[in-house]
DNA sequence: TCTGGGGTCCTAGGACCC
DNA sequence: TCTGGGGTCCTAGGACCC
């Protein structure tokens, strides 16, 4: 017995963080902006009350591109880009500090608006979602179009939609028509809409795979599709080769997931120049105490316990490496976090320049079940068994 | 022009237990 | 005394996503 076809939405805000700003700054409207850098980047008010704001060619460090506007791509400026690299490519676009109070604000109000037509939502960050419309009345389009206006009503921006038969497409199909878009993609659609798309376009293949497919002659989707089965399990092994031929074919069976916790909560920080383990040691200790303490915060202000503490380090090549150690108790206590972290830091090289550090905490189990759990009374380990 | 910060999931080996 | 397999936990690294 078949299930019926499923109606699934997945909706993208356009360049959130960027279209955001500008509700605030409408005067950069058409203008180049990029989202990015440190806090040092906010405009400043001048005595007449005019803003003047700063330039992407004053930037110096090391931050990476978070948002662009339209403008700002056509460019060549995209997210994860190094700010050093854009601002070589748009030395007089606008540059704003990010400002995630607010985006996360305007997050609030246009999941809250998607809400009035289904809680089945399935929550992908702060500026994406996948919708169940399967059991809502009506057209795709019409659902569609009623749900951007709702958005629209709520925030004064614009998203994209695509309804499909699954996620896979649906995410697929809401890059088709951005920005503002609204896109209906049934089974039929996918050898002249999905075969053309290079195989980078499908979530889940990121760079190192869509590298290697490209290599192997594979760069679009329509060739995925007509690829032979040996080649791609050679090359990418039984269970992702499997998953490969099923995307070139547009299926996708995954449920939403409308409900889930965390599973772990980090902290991490790139240093302005790199420090070294000796010579800097008092800047490296207050950043690492400084990432423990705000670790233990969150966890607090979470309502979660974990057990398991990690360090990220990154060296000044770039070379990452992680340690962990598993707890026998779950905590939320910062020094608890540092005394867990520092037996991890023994058991890394210290003797060249860090980049980064990092703390993580994981295996989460929520602070209100933990308080209910009986404390064992503290029992020592009898060698023999004990005679009554 | 060197590459942020917050996450999830997968793989794989070894320890350990039954 | 030898052999064996399954299951779970822990750790490290890496790909990927927003």
């Amino acid at each position: 017995m078949n299930s019926p076809t499923r109606r699934i939405a997945h909706l993208d805000m356009d360049a959130f963080y960027a279209s955001v700003e500008l509700l605030r700054y409408p005067e950069l409207r058409g203008r180049a902006v990029v989202i990015g850098g440190g806090r040092n980047s906010a405009p400043q008010v001048l005595e007449d009350g005019s803003r003047r704001f700063a330039k992407l060619r004053d930037y110096a460090g090391r931050g990476v591109v978070t948002t662009s506007t339209y403008e700002a791509r056509a460019l060549g400026v995209f997210s994860a880009m190094g700010m050093m690299k854009a601002a070589a490519l748009a030395p007089d676009a606008i540059l704003l500090p990010t400002d995630f109070d607010s985006y996360r604000h305007y997050s609030r109000l246009f999941k809250a608006a998607v809400r009035t037509f289904t809680d089945r939502i399935e929550d992908r960050g702060i500026d994406e979602i996948y919708i169940d419309l399967t059991d809502l009345a009506g057209e795709p389009a019409d659902i569609g179009r009623r749900i951007k206006d709702a958005v629209h009503q709520a925030t004064g921006l614009t998203c994209s939609i695509c309804v499909a038969p699954n996620k896979l497409l649906a995410k697929i199909g809401s890059e088709l028509d951005k920005p503002d878009g609204l896109t209906i993609l049934t089974p039929a659609d996918i050898p002249l809409r999905v075969w053309p798309l290079q195989v980078r376009k499908v979530n889940g293949i990121g760079p190192k795979a869509a590298q290697k497919l490209t290599t192997l002659g594979l760069a679009m989707v329509g060739d995925l599709a007509a690829a032979d089965a040996g080649l791609l399990q050679d090359n990418f092994g039984r269970s992702y080769s499997a998953w490969l031929m099923q995307v070139a074919q547009g299926h996708d069976e995954r449920p939403l997931v409308v409900e889930s916790e965390p599973k772990s909560i980090s902290r991490e920080t790139t240093f302005e120049r790199d420090l070294h383990p000796r010579h800097d040691r008092p800047a490296l200790s207050s950043a690492f105490t400084g990432l423990c303490v705000r670790v233990a915060d969150d966890l607090v202000r979470k309502g979660y316990v974990g057990r398991t503490i990690g360090i990220k380090l990154r060296y000044d090549d770039f070379h990452t490496v992680t340690r962990d150690l598993t707890l026998d108790e779950p905590t939320a206590d910062a020094s608890e976090i540092r005394r867990a972290a520092t037996e991890c830091l023994r058991r890394v090289e210290l003797n060249r320049k860090l980049r980064l550090l990092g703390v993580r905490i994981s295996t989460l189990t929520s602070a209100s079940e933990q308080a209910l759990k009986p404390r064992l009374p503290v029992q020592a380990d009898l060698p023999f068994a004990s005679d009554e």
